[in-house]
DNA sequence: CGCAACCTTGATGGCCATCAACCCTTGTGG
DNA sequence: CCACAAGGGTTGATGGCCATCAAGGTTGCG
C-alpha cells in the first residue's frame, strides 16, 4: 500500500484543483500547496443546467460552492413576483462563506455551469486550522460587501442611464485583466436579469442600450455581445464617484 | 508592586467593559471573561459630537470601533452631492471589522456619541488567538450583509410607501426586545437622513409620514418620536416578503 | 423675540413603468 | 424546406409615481 493508494482522492483532487479554471479565485490563490491539498480533499464537482436553481431562498447553509465555469445569479423574490438580483457570479466566485444559518437568496444558473461543492463543516475546520484561510475568507467577505455598497448607491441615487453605464463598466473590468477593462463584453444575462439587478424594467434597459448605440458609445454585435466604442464617454455617463 | 499596579488598565478596563452599555453587543456577548479581559486591555473610549465625522470615505482602516451610546450614519457621497446612507448604527454595533484596506463610506454622528476604539492589529491578533472571536466576527459580517441585502431589495423593488413602512418596522424591531417590536419609536435621524437611506427625497418621506398619520397607522408625538398604532396594517403596507 | 434649521404641504413636471405592438432568432415538426 | 410557434429584444404611446420647485409652519436656541 503506497501513500498514493491510501488517499487517492486527495492526490487526484489536488491535481484537479491545480488544473482548475478557478485556481486563481480569491480563496484558492491565497492558499499554499499544503492548504490546497486539504481543501481539494473535500471538494466534489457537479453541474447545474441553465435555468436550474442551485440554492433556494431559505435553504440551510450546509454547503459552500465555488463556481468553476458558467454564470450564476443570486436573487430575491417577493410574494407578488417582484425580483431583485443581488449579484452575478462567475468563475472563481464563492457562495455561502458567510456565517448564517439560512440562505437569504436563491442562486440560479444563467447557463450550463460547473461548480465545486464543499461541506460547510469541513471548511469551518480548515478555517480554524489555517489562519491564512480565515483571512482570505474575511477578505472575500469584505469584497462582497463593497460590491453590495456600490449596488446600494446605484439603486438609491443613480438614474437609469447611470446605472446601466456603471453596470457595463463593472462588467468590462471583471471580464478584462486587472486595471485593463475589456472593450468586448459578453452578456451572460438577459435584459430581464439586468433590469432586475438595476432596479429597472426590461424596456428601460433596452431603450438605454439603444440610446448608447446611437450615441456611438457602444456597438451591439448580437444581443449578448457588445463592444465599448467610447470608454471615456461611458465612464462620464456612469460617473458619480467620491466627492 | 501588586499585580493591580502592574496592569492597571486591564483591570480597570475589564470593569469598564463589564459595565459597558454595549456589553450585550454581538461581539462582546460572545466572549468569556478571559477573552473580554484581553479585549478590554486594548480599548480606549472617546466621544464624537453631533454632526462630526468619525470616518471619512477613503480613510485607512487602522481602527475598529464599537458604538457605546448614540447613533452613527454610514454614508457615501458622490461628487455632485448625491448622498446614500448605507446604514444606521447604534449601541453595540461595530464598524471596521471587515478586512479591507480602506473605508468605502463615511461615518457621521447623528447625536453626541460615545465609542470604543480598538487598534485593528490587536483585534486581528485576538481573532487569530481565539477561534470563538473569529466566529463572532464572521457572524456579525453575515448579519451586516443580510441587512444590506434587505436594503438592496427595498431600493430596487419597493415603492416609496413600502420602503418607509419597512423602515419603521425595522426600527421597531431594533428598538424593541427580541420578537417584540417596540410600538414607540425614537427617530435619531432627520427626514433628510431617512430620505438618503431609502433613496427618496425629504418631501416624499414627510408626505408618507403624513399619509400614515391620516390612515391612523402611526401617530407623531414630535417629529422624532412616533407611535405605531396599527402594526398589522403597517406590516401589510411593507409586506413584500419571501415568495 | 428673532433667527435658523427642520418639517410639512401644495403645484408642477420629468423619468421611468406600464401597456401594446412588432421584430428577430431559434427550434420544432410537418 | 418551409410554416409556425415561442421566447427574447426593440420601439412607441401613455400614465403614474416621485422629484423638483416653492411657500408656509414648527421647533429650538441665543
Amino acid at each position: 500500500m503506497t501513500d498514493r493508494q491510501m488517499t487517492p482522492d486527495i492526490h487526484e483532487n489536488k491535481i484537479m484543483c491545480l488544473a482548475c479554471p478557478a485556481r486563481d479565485s480569491f480563496l484558492c490563490s491565497g492558499l499554499d500547496d499544503h492548504e490546497l491539498k486539504h481543501l481539494a480533499a473535500r471538494a466534489t464537482r457537479f453541474q447545474v443546467k441553465r435555468g436550474h436553481s442551485l440554492i433556494l431562498e431559505g435553504d440551510q447553509t450546509k454547503d459552500v460552492y465555488n463556481v468553476i465555469e458558467g454564470d450564476i445569479a443570486l436573487s430575491r423574490l417577493s410574494s407578488d413576483g417582484r425580483r431583485q438580483i443581488l449579484g452575478f457570479l462567475t468563475k472563481g466566485d464563492f457562495i455561502g462563506l458567510t456565517l448564517s444559518d439560512q440562505y437569504h437568496f436563491s442562486a440560479d444558473a444563467l447557463n450550463d455551469a460547473r461548480l465545486c461543492r464543499f461541506d460547510r463543516r469541513s471548511i469551518e475546520e480548515l478555517i480554524e486550522r489555517f489562519p491564512g484561510m480565515d483571512r482570505q475568507v474575511r477578505r472575500m467577505g469584505a469584497s462582497a460587501m463593497d460590491q453590495m455598497l456600490d449596488l446600494v448607491f446605484s439603486l438609491g441615487r443613480k438614474t437609469a442611464q447611470e446605472r446601466v453605464a456603471s453596470f457595463l463598466i463593472g462588467l468590462a473590468h471583471r471580464q478584462g485583466h486587472c486595471h485593463d477593462p475589456s472593450l468586448e463584453i459578453h452578456l451572460a444575462m438577459s435584459r430581464a436579469d439586468i433590469a432586475d439587478y438595476l432596479g429597472l424594467t426590461i424596456e428601460t434597459v433596452s431603450r438605454i442600450f439603444s440610446k448608447l448605440k446611437t450615441l456611438q458609445i457602444i456597438r451591439l454585435e448580437t444581443a449578448q455581445h457588445l463592444h465599448i466604442l467610447d470608454l471615456p464617454k461611458l465612464q462620464s455617463l456612469a460617473e458619480c464617484e467620491l466627492a
